[in-house]
DNA sequence: CTGTGTGAAGGCTTTCACAGCC
DNA sequence: GGCTGTGAAAGCCTTCACACAG
């Protein structure tokens, strides 16, 4: 599934991680930058970051350091991140609504264009701005806007059946905030997170 | 920093989604599973159940498969699942709030108990069932009560102060929602959720 | 001398494949 | 026959350590 390149799997969630440390040595007009001070910044060792940043190539300048406008560029072209992404959002329930409004995805080159509920119309505590449709309207949506992500924030009672029809409607990628393991076709991606899981796997490692 | 024995990580994390997995089993009354099932639905291969369940002991039974009650009490024994765990929150905004209100915790053995924040008292969109405090007494609240997880949703600009005070305060176990990387002592355990990073990661995989 | 680029080594995880028990 | 338990093999990822360039 990988398909691409044959750049590392983990290598890929780092570069997503360089590229924010990136963000802020711009923002304070640092111009160079060594593998050992972006390494710590990211939070690993430099020789790691070493080895992902020359699945870019080699544009390091020995004795110096990286080129940080360089570098954030690099990995921004690679990652595809230079275009906003359309995403659309089912079950617009409280983790939902607080995604809809979450500044974060904004910022990082996603929009929440549609959110889709098996009750549009219910009260929500927090007001959202963006059209919240029936589920039915899903299918006639994606046919109609040309959207590939989508976040599942639904209970775990329903997830599969949203899932089903998500790939139905020609989804690609998943992100799946529902404590249900998902079963879909090869070809299609999804990421789990799992908040209850992440808990319990710190509780876990923190008994000493 | 993993001490206790020697399982895996990763083994740790799919523990976690087999007793989820079981969960349902018991609901439906089933009481034998082969690894082949069970595996199918936690949504990994059967040698790799298999392996990860021999860290708790040998006690399929061949011809046969697991005993659901019986595994599904070893895997919650070991992982320490059993007692209702004490966690706060820092950051009562958006996803704060959501995640305050989100009945998945709950469910699966964790109450979030107090939540901070630098404005108590400003006008949230969504009403809180539990006590948000100032976060000058974070200090005062950890001293008189035992709570060694925390939960991070502030701005990334403010998250690793906010990490600070945690960790001299004595927090032990960081589930951190911000885009920022923490620095942390080494016997301080950070598990980060970063959702920007997470549909950054489908986007590219997805391109064909 | 500083700091990158990178084979080679090491460590960790997954998968295979089959012996062994029910 | 069916299914577990598990060494051994394979695959993947990280780390080392040093040649090499500026």
């Amino acid at each position: 599934m990988p398909s691409k390149t044959n750049i590392p799997r983990k290598s890929i969630y780092r570069l997503s991680v360089y590229s924010r440390c990136l963000n802020r040595l711009l923002d304070n007009h640092v111009d160079t930058v060594s593998s050992e001070t972006l390494a710590k910044a990211a939070g690993v060792k430099p020789a790691q970051l070493r080895k992902d940043l020359t699945y870019l190539g080699n544009f390091g300048r020995r004795g110096l350091g990286y080129n940080v406008a360089e570098l954030w560029q690099r990995i921004n072209t690679m990652m595809g991140t230079n275009r906003l992404l359309p995403v659309i959002l089912v079950g617009a329930g409280n983790l939902g609504s607080a995604l809809i409004s979450y500044q974060g995805f904004a910022k990082e080159g996603f929009e929440i264009v549609a959110a889709f509920d098996s009750e549009p119309e219910r009260r929500r505590s927090r007001h959202v701005a963006i059209p919240v449709y029936d589920m039915g309207r899903l299918g006639a949506f994606l046919r109609s806007n040309k959207v590939r992500l989508a976040i599942i924030t639904v209970p775990a009672e329903v997830a599969q059946e949203v899932a089903n029809r998500l790939v139905n409607a020609g989804i690609q990628g998943i992100l799946n905030f529902s404590p249900q393991v998902l079963q879909v076709p090869a070809h299609i991606m999804v990421n789990n997170v799992n908040l209850a899981i992440e808990l319990e796997n710190l509780a876990y490692f923190i008994r000493q």
